[in-house]
DNA sequence: TATGAATGAGCGTTCATTCAT
DNA sequence: TATGAATGAACGCTCATTCAT
């Protein structure tokens, strides 16, 4: 049996470190909360010392900062591609929901830590850009939706407001129990969920 | 001669402070985040000094073991007796999702703070009753979303694990934005709330 | 034998003890330079532990700010004593030297942390007085020498620039060797030093 | 075969940059003090990382060292030559400062150094040399003066210690704001210097 | 009941130094 | 010669908690 291909490097090349680390911290950050991970857990989980963490990042808040960047990017990537696509109303809002599960798929403790943190985090000038998303977000969602009553597909005399804020919850929530490779695909959540705000539970009498 | 089991004239408990300061605690809690809550903040909010705060509970995690019981205690109050009226599937689920948003309405910070800490807080003992109370929390949805699949008033195949998880994550969130006294009565938007999930936001065809 | 008058307080007062703490962390700051002293040290000459350090002061940068801005409200009462005198420019002189010594006297730590730190606490917005101060230090002299130069009392074509700076260093640098409650009175010191720099220590011929 | 005593061509020493790297510390240690002066600092102004300052040197202690020990050695040459020319006292003095202002328009960076440094390096065994350095000044310099009044070219009466220590600081200090090509030659600073202290800024009267 | 003062553990961060490459 | 990555000790500071008064 052939001795398997594992380079003969001896230290992990430089920029992947980073990343390592980043994610290590991603799971620590979602797991515990931002405030009470320390340090020296982030450091003891990549193994290395607390100190050491410095050579790699200015500062705890730099990495989350790094992971919610990275994460909003991403997100905003798919999400203009969707309202470009010039889809009708039902099938935007059926695109962004799939988007967003296949978001938290890949990015399932950033988007934890989005949920838990943004709102305590948004109260700093360097994480105004979450504020921002949000706004974006919103206008995103609203706009559609408003479009989707106004071309009859969506019911007369829905509460626009209070639905985009229960759909909203709903996806993003839905990070704190996904497990990626689950029983669950992120397109058959999407299906499902879409399914029940679209047409309901009940059966149609 | 028996030992006393009160002597309430010595150490009159004030039991009116406590529950002042317990429901400031609840505020700024919900607000800023239970880690990211200093005794000294509650404290100043409430007019005294941190190592006042003693006279009248153990320590910080105490406040908000109360602050937590507290709401759990009426919550299950409305739910047993909801439970207990031998309703049909669908008017359960309808009974449930009122009395959940009436309990925002009342405990607004509670469940701001239950939302958010619980998943931390559940690890020590202490809490064990909040994983207990998910339990039966989930057991009762459960129950009555496949009740309601066998009688066929909600659809059949319908993964109702996942729609437990909706249900519940959305209910609850919105403690995050809600205020009390704004433009929806908790019945109002567990009106809409309900015609969402039971009949969808699309115009049937 | 009587006891002594000691009073039975238990502990002390509560202002004293600010500026006790004050008063030690003066001496250690002087003795190892400011940055070289740790709170650890400060706290310990004091009696406790660093983090008690927290309650009196915000940081030891306020520690610094109030020793420092302390002594140079002190000084500028005497200067400015000085300077309404309406005196001529060589008893000015004589008086501004004096005064000098006399601050020395009784703010031999705060004058050689002044002496030692002042450059680099200035770069700070907190200690811009410290350069105010400076440059109304400046000016003062300045002047004094020049009218003393316009009146014909110190010798034409001095460089008054240069002169004041000999003169303002070697005053407060002083406060690196001298002691209290030595040999010298700080009337005495200043007598010997105006003796040198107004007259020289050659003998006439 | 006998060993090499010297393979230049495998580790060359380079001196070239040793004497770049340390000329580079020395402004640096001046500028922010020895202390706050980051290693690191160092290494960016040289251009280099900070570890490969660690193949020049043994560590931040040794590159101070090695500044302020050739900082003396070139003054004790200097000094020496004075003192061992037989001049008279006055002559001396006046050489020995000359000397001084020479050192200080050479070594500005090491004066500075010296003067804020010297007496918290001196506690450790290394820097011994520093504080017989100070003795051996104060000898020359006390019995100058000494020799002065005995033979009455200084003032009967001058308190020695006093005056030498006057005198040691205000040149030393005046590495602080001395500023090499400025407007006056270190001769011209050191005659002005001399004709303050030995004959005085008051016109005779 | 509440205060004033302190404790002590732990936190995020810095920095001189090491060392394999 | 120099780099990149890490170490480990220490630092300034925070905070829940204690306790005599």
């Amino acid at each position: 049996m052939p001795k398997q291909t594992k380079k003969p490097q001896v230290t992990a090349p430089a920029p992947e470190r980073r990343a390592e680390i980043l994610a290590t911290a991603a799971e620590v950050f979602a797991a515990h909360g931002y405030n009470a991970t320390t340090v020296r857990r982030i450091a003891d989980e990549a193994g290395m010392l607390a100190g050491s963490l410095y050579y790699h990042f200015d500062s705890k808040e730099s990495m989350v900062d790094e992971i919610l960047s990275a994460f909003l990017g991403e997100l905003w990537t798919g999400y203009d591609a969707v309202l470009a696509a010039g889809l009708g109303p039902r099938e935007t809002i059926e695109a962004l929901v799939t988007e967003s599960f296949r978001e938290i798929d890949r990015h399932r403790a950033a988007v934890a830590i989005y949920q838990k943190e943004w709102r305590q985090l948004a109260t700093q000038p360097r994480f105004q850009y979450l504020s921002d998303s949000q706004t974006r977000f919103e206008k995103a969602w609203l706009g559609t939706l408003e479009r989707g009553v106004a071309a009859g597909v969506f019911r007369d005399g829905l509460d626009v407001r209070l639905t985009y804020r229960f759909v909203r919850d709903t996806v993003w929530v839905a990070a704190s129990w996904y497990r990626p490779g689950g029983l669950h695909s992120p397109e058959e959540i999407a299906r499902q969920y879409l399914s029940m705000v679209l047409d309901g539970i009940a059966v149609r009498t």
